[in-house]
DNA sequence: GCCTTATGTTTCGAGAGAGAACAAAAGATC
DNA sequence: GATCTTTTGTTCTCTCTCGAAACATAAGGC
């Protein structure tokens, strides 16, 4: 009985205070939007101007905030020292999908330091020389940064099935990659001790609209994400957190819409990919498989009938899956990223309307579909943001 | 920018220690197995021995914790003075389905202090007057409480889309209800004061595996509930937390597992609860709806045709609604209660070997079915459940 | 030039846990 | 049966951190 119980916090002490206030000073000031005052953080944390002003030094002692030069706003009382995110921490956000190869760096304050994105076809490549070229690609991101920069973490966005605490993507189907490990491949191109954490793309590519920027809310709290890129991919987020289980969740693509429908490689039948997914619809739509994204938006604008059925058919099968993740999570809206958001203008009315009669809660909270505009590569981004989001979690320890 | 953001969280300060260490240690002996002394409180937690008693004083002065009489263990050394979650502490349970009223009390050390549980037929049955019989059954337990019992909160478990926050049941389809009022209803039943939050059923149901006593965890802390009733409802419980948007989530019974099938009265066609729903499998192996619940199992025994064709039905439409939520949320764990949980090992195969087939991930994780005996009502359980885990969440506020 | 106002800093006190010493109550040992 | 050992529970001092209030600072307004 005197054997510590696993899955009971530790307790909390004088230093636990500090460590949680110093957090939440400094997510304050990254969730607000221009920079703020130590009176500001005062009035909106509820702690005392004074100690306000000793957590804010601290972090100003650490790099965490920056004291910017104040601009010249004519106003009484003594003038303000604005605070903004350290500009020194950042982080190193990587993709590797069937279309493209991605390294960013993204800083504390949101902003892309640094990246380049290539494309390319990437379907059964060898994943050696394709986290080779990555790396290759990263070793040439980093050399553009800034002197004093401080990595602070780094990861890779895979369009697979991740196990992120044991760090392999256990199965990739349209890379054709299986159980691989890609942090010793990346090592020789990263500085030593940054780890590089695999992660699920779409559950990367989700922070990207649930922040802004790291510890900035998006414009949705609560949505179901969907990831068309060549295969489809998902995520839940609620309140803000992507839900699911580390890395293994989110295959949307492989929802049976249809059990009597085709076989997919999966080994299933009907999955919603073989509907919606970026090479059946081109196939559907009959454009060729490297037809560039803008084509079958113009050819169904245009009302060619092959290109509106495929995107019927598309939005019927996401309805059925829609509908079905809508009735268990209870989540009614959808925010469609990747190669799905240039199309959701064309989808979303029928899209809706079939959320909207096979959704129960429907006649209470009609489900919604929105799209986010989105760089290229957003996983890499959401990478990034989960490595920053750590340090807003514990800034403590990067203050020694 | 001096307005205080929403969605931020209080600054810690000296007395958020005090109340996050109460409630360390008040959820510590919840979770133990047996009684556990002040120097296991203090072992367990990471607190010194000074700093456990004062908390452990405060809470046995407050009643949540309670010091019992030591048992005599022949051991060396000063004997302990062996602790347990207090017994005047209790939360009323209550629930009303398709089947039955139930009324039970549950005290702090998860024991059933007392119940009423009512079978009946309660299909479109009048809301007032079914509510009306529920109070009447409420205030017969009540009466039988041991003097000085203090009830923390109450719950009311219901079958379908409830807004708990609002406290109104939107829609049970089962019962025919829609846009209910449960609590000014019951609180001619109940004493002054105490609100009776209405909750799915299902994510309720949930609670009680999740947690076997309040604070002590069960036997999975991951999974995806089914909870049989006349529909099927669902939960997804992660670490131990049902998550979803409260009370918003969990109609897996009208997940679509055949958009050719039939047309279900929710509006949608080919709802799983047109195939293994209560009276779909009765209906399909030709018994009467009102058959027992032993009859379907001893049919199938027997290898009556009927009913194993109608188990083979439900076991594939469960397979399939399963295998989307499984390939959505990664937990490769599904748990079924209520009529489900008998009818498991009749299921278990044959759902077994779809899941194995239409889960991405199974070939690393191959999920499986598993059931719990679980109580009649196990809602009312959940309801109570709930409200004593809000006492465990923050046992400051109990002590004034 | 003085007053007003808002920001930032200093000082003191209170609450809470850590650590160590102390007191208490049993079995173990001779 | 007296003493030692062991474990539990208590008391005391120290340190850490925040709150409160007074103070200092730097601007605009009159």
């Amino acid at each position: 009985m005197t054997q510590r119980l696993a899955g009971v916090p530790s307790s909390a002490r004088q230093s636990t205070v500090r460590t949680a206030n110093l957090g939440l000073v400094l997510r304050t000031v990254c969730a607000a939007a221009g920079p703020l005052s130590r009176a500001d953080v005062a009035a909106v944390t509820g702690v005392t101007r004074a100690t306000a002003a000793r957590l804010v030094d601290e972090l100003v002692a650490g790099g965490l905030l920056d004291e910017v030069e104040r601009e010249l706003l004519p106003r009484r009382g003594r003038p303000a020292t604005p605070l903004v995110p350290g500009a020194r921490f950042a982080a190193l956000g990587l993709q590797a999908d069937a279309g493209l190869l991605a390294a960013r760096v993204v800083d504390l304050r949101g902003r892309v330091v640094a990246e380049r994105v290539e494309p390319g076809d990437f379907r059964g490549a060898d994943p050696v020389a394709t986290i080779g070229a990555l790396g290759a690609l990263t070793a040439d991101v980093l050399t553009g940064l800034p002197a004093g920069s401080c990595l602070v973490g780094a990861g890779l966005a895979l369009p697979g099935v991740v196990d992120a605490d044991a760090g392999v993507l256990l199965r990739a189907p349209n890379l054709g990659w299986s159980d691989l490990r890609p942090a010793p491949l990346l090592a020789p191109f990263v500085p030593a001790g940054l780890d590089v954490v695999p992660g699920n793309e779409a559950d990367l590519a989700a922070r990207t609209v649930a922040e802004e920027a790291p510890g900035r809310s998006g414009p949705y709290r609560d949505f179901i994400y969907l990831s068309g890129q060549i295969g489809i991919g998902g995520a839940v987020v609620l309140g803000g957190r992507v839900t699911g289980s580390s890395g293994w969740a989110g295959e949307v693509g492989h929802v049976c819409v249809d059990p009597d429908g085709p076989a997919c490689s999966c080994g299933s039948t009907g999955c919603l990919e073989l509907y919606a997914g970026r090479h059946a619809l081109l196939r559907a739509a009959g454009l060729p498989l490297d037809a560039p994204p803008g084509d079958l938006v113009r050819l169904a604008a245009a009302g060619d009938p092959a290109a509106v059925a495929a995107l019927d058919a598309g939005a019927w099968a996401l309805g059925v899956a829609l509908a079905g993740v809508v009735n268990v999570v209870g989540i009614p809206t959808v925010v469609l990223g990747g190669h799905l958001a240039e199309l959701a203008d064309l989808l979303r009315p029928a899209l809706e309307e079939h959320l909207a009669r096979r959704v129960l809660s429907a006649r209470w909270r009609r489900p919604r579909v929105v799209s986010v505009p989105g760089p290229p590569a957003a996983g890499a981004s959401g990478a990034a943001l989960r490595a920053l989001d750590a340090v807003l979690a514990d800034p403590a320890r990067r203050l020694g």
